[in-house]
RNA sequence: GUGGGUGUAGCUCAGUCGGUAGAGCACCGGAUUGUGGUUCCGGUUGUCGCGGGUUCAAUCCCCGUCACUCACCCCA
C-alpha cells in the first residue's frame, strides 16, 4: 500500500459508524431541549482569527495549525470551533438580532500532534456557544446539559472539575502569585515545569508529575485572589449546581490550555480504564472577552468542546437495534426479475430489503442470509412464481411460510408491528 | 519534538537455537439438481514493513529507515 491515509487521521468504517451516529443523535436531542440551534461554519479560516482568539503564545497556535497559503490568503484548517462560531456571530451581527443566542456545532478539527490513545490530528468535536448572558445560571445550566448528555450515553464513571479563573486582572494577579510561590522553588520543578514557569506559570498546576503535584498542593489557591465580583459570580454558580442537583467538584488547580478563558472553567474527566492518558472528554468555560478582541461590541460568552473519539472510548458499547432487514433469495433469471420487483415494493413499504445477484444455489444463498444479519429471507424460485406465492423465512425464529406474493408486505408488517408494540 | 513497544495471509496470531512459512477465523467449492448459523472433505490468499550489512544461506542476527502504537509535552 503506497497511498494511505495521513498519519493521525482515520477513516471511519462502516461498521463503526453506528457508534458514531448514535452519538451524534443523542449530543443533538440533548441540546436541542435547552434550546441550542445547529451552525455550520467553514473548516478553513483566516489564520490571523485563531491567533487573535486561542492566543498567540499558546501550543496550539505555535505549533500544532495545519496552516497554508492559498493566492494571497493565509488560510489554517481550524484546531477548534469557538473561534470561527465567534466569527460567524459577529459577521452576521447577531448580537443586533437578539440578546441571547445558543449554537452548537460538530465536525472535524486539525492539530498537527503526535497521535496517540484518544488524540488524533483530525479528530471530532461537539460543542456549544452561548452568546449575550454573563451571570452564572447559565454557566451552571451548561454544566447540567453536559451532565446530563454523558448520562444519557451511559457514562458513568466521570468526574465533572469546575474553577474559577477570575477576570483578566485576577489572572494577572494569580500569576504573579504563582511566580513569587515557585521561582524560589524552581529547583523542585520537574525540567516541564521549570519551562512552564517562564511560558504559562498557571500550567504548572496541570503538570502530572507527582513531585510538582506535591508542591502544587501548597501553592496560592486562585480562588483565594479572586476579587468580589468573581467571587459572586463562582458562589453563584456553585450554589445553582447544588439546586439543579448536578454533581461536581471544585478544584482550583483546573486549568486549561487555551487563553481565552475567564471566569468559570470546567471539565469533564473520565475515570474509566479505556481512555488512557487522554481523559478529558471535554471542558470549556467563559470567554466574555473574546468577541470584543475580535472588535465586535463586548459580549460575554460561554462554551464548551466534547472529544467524540474519547466519548467513544468511554461509551459503553450499545447492541445494534435494527428491525430486520430482508433478503431476497431468487432462483433462477426470472425469479431474479421478480426478485428486484418483490425488493422494490419493500423498501416503498419503508422496509430494507437487498437481492442476492450472484446466482447461486439456495444452500449457499441462505447461510450467507443468515450471516448478513438479515432478519429475514424472501425465497423466490420456479416453484414459488408458479403457485402465486413466496417462501418468507424468518431467520431468527427458524419459521417459514408461503404467503401469497401479492401479500408480503402486509405479512411483513404483521410480523414487525406486533413485535413493535409488545 | 522526546522515550518505549510492535510490524509474518483479509483478521487474530504462532514459528524457525539462521536452511525463504503455519494455525484458527474469514472467503470459495463439494458432501446436499431448492432450505441456514452445526458437521465433514477440498481449495485460494504472503515482496515474513522497506533498504543495507554479516553469512554458503536471513523472516530470524546487526545497522538504518518507514509505518503503526503507547507514554511525555499539549489538548478534546
Amino acid at each position: 500500500m503506497e497511498l494511505r491515509a495521513v498519519k493521525g487521521m482515520n477513516d471511519i468504517l462502516p461498521d463503526e459508524i453506528g457508534r458514531w451516529q448514535r452519538l451524534e443523535a443523542i449530543f443533538r436531542r440533548t441540546v436541542e431541549l435547552y434550546g441550542y440551534r445547529e451552525v455550520r461554519t467553514p473548516i478553513v479560516e483566516p489564520t490571523q482569527l485563531f491567533v487573535r482568539s486561542i492566543g498567540e503564545a499558546t501550543d496550539v497556535v505555535e505549533k500544532e495549525m495545519y496552516s497554508f497559503q492559498r493566492h494571497d490568503n493565509e488560510l489554517t484548517l481550524r484546531p477548534e470551533g469557538t473561534a470561527g462560531a465567534a466569527r460567524a456571530y459577529l459577521e452576521h451581527k447577531i448580537h443586533a438580532r437578539e440578546p441571547v443566542s445558543r449554537w452548537y456545532y460538530l465536525g472535524p478539527m486539525f492539530r498537527g500532534e503526535r497521535p496517540a490513545k484518544g488524540r488524533y490530528r483530525q479528530f471530532y468535536q461537539a460543542g456549544a456557544e452561548l452568546y449575550g448572558e454573563a451571570g452564572p445560571l447559565c454557566d451552571a445550566e451548561m454544566i447540567d446539559m453536559l451532565a446530563r448528555f454523558l448520562q444519557q450515553l451511559g457514562i458513568e464513571q466521570v468526574e465533572v472539575l469546575v474553577n474559577s479563573l477570575g477576570g483578566p486582572a485576577t489572572r494577572l494577579r494569580y500569576r504573579q502569585a504563582l511566580l513569587d510561590f515557585f521561582t524560589p522553588r524552581s529547583a523542585q520543578l520537574s525540567e516541564d515545569s521549570q519551562r512552564r514557569l517562564e511560558k504559562n506559570p498557571l500550567r504548572i498546576l496541570d503538570s502530572k508529575s507527582p513531585h510538582d503535584q506535591a508542591l502544587c498542593a501548597e501553592a496560592p489557591s486562585i480562588l483565594d485572589v479572586l476579587d468580589d465580583e468573581d467571587r459572586a459570580h463562582f458562589d453563584g454558580l456553585l450554589a445553582h449546581l447544588d439546586a439543579l442537583k448536578t454533581p461536581y467538584r471544585v478544584d482550583p488547580r483546573l486549568v486549561r490550555g487555551l487563553d481565552y478563558y475567564t471566569r468559570t472553567l470546567f471539565e469533564l474527566r473520565g475515570t474509566g480504564g479505556e481512555l488512557g492518558a487522554q481523559n478529558a472528554l471535554g471542558g470549556g468555560g467563559r470567554y466574555d472577552r473574546m468577541i470584543g478582541e475580535l472588535h465586535g461590541p463586548e459580549t460575554p460568552c460561554i462554551g464548551f468542546a466534547l472529544g467524540l473519539e474519547r466519548l467513544l472510548l468511554a461509551m459503553a458499547p450499545a447492541p445494534e437495534t435494527s428491525p430486520g432487514w430482508v433478503y431476497v433469495a431468487p432462483l433462477g433469471a426470472e425469479a431474479q426479475r421478480e426478485a428486484l420487483r418483490l425488493a422494490s415494493e419493500l423498501r416503498s413499504a419503508g422496509i430494507e430489503a437487498r437481492v442476492d445477484g450472484r446466482g447461486q444455489k439456495l444452500n449457499r444463498m441462505l447461510p450467507r442470509a443468515s450471516n448478513s444479519g438479515a432478519r429475514f429471507c424472501v425465497i423466490v424460485g420456479e416453484g414459488e412464481l408458479a403457485r402465486g406465492v413466496v417462501a418468507l423465512k424468518d431467520l431468527q425464529a427458524h419459521a417459514q411460510e408461503e404467503p401469497p406474493r401479492a401479500q408480503l408486505v402486509q405479512r411483513l408488517r404483521e410480523i414487525l408491528g406486533g413485535e413493535a408494540t409488545r
